[in-house]
DNA sequence: CAGTGATGGTTCGTTGAATGAACTGACTGG
DNA sequence: CCAGTCAGTTCATTCAACGAACCATCACTG
């Protein structure tokens, strides 16, 4: 999407957020990031997104305080993207789209399944834990799942491959 | 947002929702769907979006199985667009990120609540009344109040005018 | 029954953002 | 010194958004 001064006439938390969130692209990154992903090759590699859109979009997001900035080497210098608070509260977004979308427009066999990482139970709607007397569960306790069901052509760059190959704890780092 | 063939390749729910939902302008069809809003014209004048963007959205939306359109008078015939039980269940995305977004960018006082019609309760961030035992809360049960703070120029298009003026139960038409 | 206005679009030229390929620059390891 | 990696930037092309004008249908008014 694009902000566009025309959101802002709008005079509304829902249209500040698209002004942010609502550009196309941003919000995959931020599930990326859900997934462990945290270097720019590696965003690139998984999204096919162009260079200048990842790098305008990372940018972006840091200055809203959605992702910190962390320098993990200093020769080469390096950094990696990571979500802040602010940008892991995005789950209790994040979730409810992806499980509307798996719900009205999914497989009978889900690519993917979300679990409480405490009890192997698969998330509801909402994000809640119905073994777990329907707590919600933080984006720290969920585990992604691969599903039966294999994608025509699976991808073969690296963090499709790490995805595939056994659950994992969101947020942790996937290599 | 924009679909783009990009997003196939992800072959993910998320990138699939995006695709629909997260084109430019289309959740703020939505938002205003869950305001009232039912008639080309309304989202026209509340959206300030371009005569054709509305069109293009609202086919798509309908061929989405988000909004169903609906005759509602013969000479001149006139339709009006209404969300269907799956575009109502997008109250569970666009109340989180319209929550999110006021929780981190909004000001002390904010311009709209979202409150409980059997008890007046504000709704969590999570979409559930406190004072009922948490219990989500449908959008149907859910009025938008206006807030205190007034909006420094307020829209003057009939549609601002009529939610500035009282309470006013989601999903019911406005005027 | 011609003129005016409301409604819900479509058309089209212009602007601006996304795309993708090439290039840059800092560094490393052999 | 050379090849390779990583994280970008630059730039020409493509495509979607914008916004103003136009169109069609019908109702109402004089």
């Amino acid at each position: 999407m694009a902000l566009g001064k025309n959101y802002e006439g709008q005079n509304c938390s829902l249209a500040r957020a698209l002004e942010l969130v609502g550009e196309r692209w941003t919000l995959l990154i931020v599930r990326d990031a859900f997934y462990g992903v945290r270097r720019y090759g590696d965003f690139l590699a998984h999204l096919d997104i162009p260079r200048a859109v990842l790098a305008d979009r990372l940018a972006t997001l840091v200055d809203a305080g959605v992702f910190e900035r962390r320098r993990y080497q200093n020769s080469p210098p390096r950094d990696e993207y990571l979500l802040t608070d602010r940008g892991v509260e995005l789950w209790s977004v994040v979730y409810p789209l992806w499980s509307w979308s798996e719900r009205h427009f999914g497989d009978a066999e889900p690519l993917r399944t979300f679990r409480h990482a405490a009890c192997g139970t698969q998330l509801d709607p909402a994000g809640r834990c119905p073994t777990c007397g329907g707590v919600d569960v933080s984006p720290r306790d969920v585990e992604a799942h691969t599903g039966p069901r294999m994608p025509a052509q699976p991808r073969r760059d690296p963090v499709s491959v790490a995805l595939r190959q056994r659950p994992h704890r969101l947020l942790q780092p996937l290599f």
